[in-house]
RNA sequence: GGAGAGGUGGCCGAGUGGUUUAAGGCGGCUGUCUUGAAAACAGUUGACCGAAAGGUCCGGGGGUUCGAAUCCCUCCCUCUCCGCCA
């Protein structure tokens, strides 16, 4: 959400900001919405502060005629201060709705651009492999290799859902754990194991509500809805809290499955494990001050790449345009890893700054040093890594001539030592 | 699921219709003392809207009343006991 007396100060500067992003929030009706907003207030609080009075020398005066009079009076301005209370809740409920609508502004060094072809790749890490026809697409491979049983995850879910197998699904375990301790080890994150279903209020305080609410999976009878990934719960971890002085940056990393329902994308990679309902996520959350958030944003991302160059896979590092940004964040920066076999840049991370736009959403403000007025933090988030487009990379830059796979080395200890992923079992 | 008790400032906690302008404590900040710190003592310290005057806020929403933290309705949440349960 954006600050509302910025949109009243500088209208022309946010106009500009959101015309790069190509689209048209109301900003002239809650610009109207605000001006009528208060304009009523200070009517109704005029009026108050006369029934104030009034109320408080009725409590004082002896019962007579006097008194009845007052009160009658009194009677009459309350029926007033009603119409007028009700007039403003309207307003008030009109102003909010339109300003959740509005998408967070894009910082100035955000390239601009109409959509996902003028991102800015910024740099490269490793050597990509050729594709050749002796490295299989993961789809082929995994299948053949008895590692992922995707006819019966379609017989029991439908589309897009999947079994691993055996050591596919051990080595995803391996995984998870190898990166989280990472993360808390050599990167200072603290661990949360997060709740998966969450209630409406801690969507909209992502920015995943109102706007989204229909890719995402929702039980009505208990109106949880399934977060699409762990951003969700662990910013919503602090929602409505004044953190105190001096406790920030805080620094959370999370695992969690993430449920989408990609109804947008009917038909788009429908092979292989590349977009899939159900998968799981490894997330890292920061709540910083708000001078600190520009560095914080290159140090998580650097978090992330980590995970990547452990694991020896070549990736490039993206930043988002105009066009590409998400309703909610400022800056975004995506690492893409190569897969040789699809022949695909797999987005397996995307490291984003939302500034203060979420914190005001989800109210999560802290105390400064100081000692001055509550401010709100910024919170960034970034993948660390998603499961299933890393083990795709694994997979097809792993694999060897005869099908079998290479454990990447610093994984090994946590599969007991195992070198080389064999064929499974087959599915039978 | 059944019965009961609760939800008050950053935190704990008093307050059951009108000088409450929400007591008191903790924590924070400032000062005295100290080489410095701790302790002690003293002072100070809620959030939101508003240029200000002022107004709003006692879990959320609604109602009763001239006036509500206080009474009523409703929803959410927490705790205790019972039942069920991985």
């Amino acid at each position: 959400m954006l600050d509302l007396r910025l949109i009243r100060e500088q209208p022309d500067m946010v106009r500009d900001a959101l015309r790069r992003l190509n689209t048209d929030a109301p900003l002239d009706d809650i610009l109207q919405l605000d001006e009528q907003r208060r304009s009523l207030l200070t009517r109704v609080e005029e009026l108050k502060a006369q029934r104030n009075a009034g109320s408080k020398e009725i409590g004082k005066a002896a019962a007579g005629q006097e008194r009845d009079k007052k009160i009658a009076e009194m009677r009459q301005l309350g029926d007033t201060i009603a119409e007028l209370d009700e007039e403003v809740r309207d307003v008030d409920e009109r102003l909010h709705k339109l300003l959740l609508e509005v998408p967070n502004l894009p910082d100035p060094d955000v390239p601009d651009g109409p959509d996902e072809s003028a991102n800015v790749i910024v740099r490269h890490w490793g050597d990509p492999k050729e594709p050749s026809d002796s490295i299989a697409p993961h789809w082929d491979l995994a299948e053949n290799q008895g590692l992922i049983d995707f006819e019966r995850g379609v017989k029991v879910s439908g589309s897009r859902f999947y079994f691993l197998r055996a050591d596919m699904a051990r080595l995803q375990r391996a995984l998870i754990t190898w990166m989280i301790d990472i993360h808390t080890r050599e990167h200072d994150y603290i661990e949360l194991t997060p709740p998966v279903l969450v209630r409406s209020e801690s969507m909209v305080g992502t920015g995943n509500l109102p706007k989204f609410g229909d890719t995402l999976y929702h039980d009505e009878e208990s109106d949880l809805w399934l977060i699409p990934t762990a951003e969700v719960s662990v910013t919503n971890y602090h929602r409505d809290e004044l953190l105190d002085a001096g406790t920030l940056p805080r620094k959370y990393v999370a695992q969690s499955l993430c449920f989408r329902r990609e109804q947008f994308s009917a038909g788009r990679d429908v092979r292989g494990i590349k977009r899939v309902h159900q998968f799981e996520k490894v997330e890292m959350v920061k709540f910083v001050e708000p001078e600190k958030s520009d560095d914080e944003l290159y140090s998580l991302l650097d978090n992330a790449e980590q995970i990547l160059r452990k694991l020896e896979l070549p990736y490039r590092v993206v930043q988002m345009c105009t066009g590409d940004l998400s309703f909610v964040s400022a800056k975004k920066i995506d690492l893409e890893v190569w897969a040789p076999g699809s022949e695909d840049w797999l987005e397996v991370s995307s490291c984003a700054n939302f500034r203060d736009f979420q914190a005001r959403r989800a109210n999560i403000r802290f105390r400064t040093e100081d000692g001055g007025r509550p401010q709100y933090v910024h919170t960034l988030n970034g993948s660390g890594l998603a499961l299933p487009r890393t083990m795709i990379a694994i997979l097809e830059n792993y694999q060897q001539p005869d099908g079998s796979i290479v454990v990447p080395a610093v994984l090994r200890g946590y599969l007991g030592g195992q070198e080389v992923i064999e064929k499974q079992p087959g599915i039978w």
